[in-house]
DNA sequence: GCAATAACTTACTGAAAAGTAGTATAGTTA
DNA sequence: TAACTATACTACTTTTCAGTAAGTTATTGC
């Protein structure tokens, strides 16, 4: 916790309340994924963002990153622990726009 | 539904993923309020972005204005039907951020 | 020895978000 | 008649976000 926050919601959202960071952190809640494959998953992101968004991802301990010292490079990315704890709110996040959408 | 997504909860962030909606939203779960009084329980909102936001919640048919025509004006904010079914949601979000920064 | 590869980085640019400060409103109160 | 009120709007500036395109790495396959 880096800042004071007034509300729990604001530190929340601090951590994940950006365009990209949620759709990731989805994509993952399946299992680890190869960083190229991940990024294909997340449609219309550029590379810039993504690898930005992982990075940050990683820093606040919601994603966990594994190199393997091969060439070509192979990075894998799952979910730590605290990035798992979202899974229910993920997944009222996307249920609730798929209701609502249809309205 | 404004845009084509591949994934409801894109959907779900471009309509609540911002700084200050989520927060907005969370303190008229409680019932609605005058503007002002709104404003001050949202610390650190400057009057414009209090202002814009609103109108975009309210443009998005998550909230409601009622305008009294006195002066000094009174406006009133509330939750609309759309916005109390966030209600869950809000409130997981909150609590995951209370359970979080404790460790 | 030269291209292809996967993951990442950097520089540059443009767009969007957010903050500051000031203005308008029009009745009521002093 | 002048200050006060609650709400909102505007112009301006600063800050952050995001996209493009190019460069880096070290090994393999041709």
């Amino acid at each position: 916790m880096n800042k004071a926050h007034h509300c729990p919601l604001n530190y929340t959202m601090n951590l994940i309340g950006t365009k990209w960071k949620p759709l990731i952190l989805f994509h993952l809640l399946e299992g680890g994924l190869r960083s190229g494959v991940l990024q294909k998953k997340i449609l219309g992101i550029s590379n810039k963002m993504f690898t930005q968004t992982v990075r940050q991802l990683e820093d606040d301990g919601l994603i966990t990153r594994k190199v393997y010292p091969v060439v070509p490079p192979k990075v894998e990315y799952q979910l730590s622990a605290r990035g798992q704890s979202l899974e229910a709110i993920l997944r009222a996040l996307d249920q609730w726009g798929l209701e609502d959408c249809k309205s």
